[in-house]
DNA sequence: CGCTGTCTTGAAAGGACTCAACGCCGGTGG
DNA sequence: CCACCGGCGTTGAGTCCTTTCAAGACAGCG
């Protein structure tokens, strides 16, 4: 089962046959998770890298006081914790929304990976640069839009990200979240997030209906969360030279 | 001028004879920046990459509406958009508080390097993984605490981080931003930073005179703030193995 | 059929924003 | 040397946004 994590690493460009075997001989364990599962805990010193290969994640921080922050959505074919390859201890935690399955591939494996193979090293950097870029957008959002735009914004980046895996089906997606939860993504309480839905329904923005969303106007819907899908980088290549 | 990079490098770990040759031969242009002035626009397309010698600078992202959104601050010794090294493009720009002298190297350069020297590779990656952490733990912040406990939490980040780079004396250290860019940054409006600083200073928290910033009663600041400086891993090495 | 988690709704309180005005200070030019 | 100017910090009042608490409706599941 390492399939996906060659298809992930030849989405930004095709590899040399040592290179594809390097990828294919990496030992992976593909593991199955519930839904509302953690996967990884704050604090945790893992020792595997995580792919998702099915299933619906985020990665989460939690306060002193208990608060939590959802800080990335994940889908599949997205490598959740690169973190851990470097870095010693890991701040923040990875859990599911969904039933997950999951391919662990193993830092030292990626890490003697790195060491053979530059090119695969700027892969993985790639994917870090990335996730950074994501990031500071949420950052943005989360700074300077109304909750209002804010919920707007994160179901295009989730439904451009979605499109882009194929995961996309008439203009609607998966969305296996309940409003609690988009709180604690979105920056807002459970019951401010039903209301601000309501607004987008109303409007005839969107649709939610069981766990799917369906965007109805994509035009006024943007333009509302002054979405650009440009930070996702989106058909990034990685050079060689 | 190379010295800075050669030094940011070894922070991580000593290099060795070939590796350090390979740096150290690096060329770089040392660029002289007034304060408020741009280093990147968003959307440029540059071809060298930013280490910050002297003063303070900031990412930033602007919403098509002309919002602007603080992302990150620098300090001297940050790299500042190591993105570009791989990303075609360029989604938030660069400007200064102060004026600045940096550091520009051409990423070609850092490629190169990056494919002959594994470890250097690692080395920057390493520094983005950190930069994420950072920045996810501002989305954090901006999501899930008030404006008191933000604008308690980045004095406590940037007191840590200048500590670090031994600027700090006496409890205090340089803060030349104004209180409108802290809006920017900390995700508020100029008067409300203002209402919320003079409580921070009336707990007798913090001190603010002129461009300096005195933190009266670290324990109490950083329960306040809910601060924690695991995810700024510091004294991070990056193993060769 | 009953249970539990999720969604929905209302009302009241609190937090943050906007707008507008004023004081302070350093810099500039006369 | 002084008057003026512009940027920044400070204040007040009113409004809007968001939260909290609490209760009820609904749906899926054992």
């Amino acid at each position: 089962m390492l399939t996906p994590l060659l298809k992930r690493i030849e989405s930004f460009g095709p590899l040399q046959p040592d290179e594809k075997d390097a990828v294919a001989n990496v030992v992976s364990r593909v593991v199955n998770f519930a839904a509302r599962e953690d996967i990884i805990h704050e604090g945790d010193r893992a020792s595997d890298c995580t792919l998702i290969l099915e299933g619906y994640a985020f990665r989460f921080n939690h306060l002193p006081d208990g608060r939590r922050q959802i800080t990335a959505l994940h889908i599949p074919g997205d490598f959740a914790d690169l973190q851990g390859v470097l870095l010693n201890s890991i701040t923040d935690g990875l859990g599911t929304f969904t039933p997950c399955k999951v391919a662990f591939v193993p830092h030292t494996a990626l890490r003697e990976i790195t060491k053979q193979h530059p090119y695969l090293a700027r892969v993985l950097w790639t994917i870090t640069l990335i996730d950074g870029a994501i990031q500071r957008q949420w950052i943005t959002a989360l700074g300077r839009l109304s909750a209002r735009e804010r919920v707007a914004h994160q179901p295009c980046e989730l439904f451009v990200r979605l499109k882009a895996a194929g995961r996309v089906e008439d203009d609607s997606c998966e969305l296996p979240i309940t409003q609690e939860e988009m709180g604690d993504a979105f920056g807002a309480s459970g019951v401010h997030i039903n209301r601000t839905l309501q607004a987008l329904r109303s409007s005839a923005l969107i649709e939610l209906r069981g766990k799917r969303l369906t965007v109805l106007d994509w035009e006024r819907l943007s333009n509302l969360a002054q979405f650009s899908p440009d930070y996702l980088h989106l058909g990034q290549r990685v050079a060689r030279d």
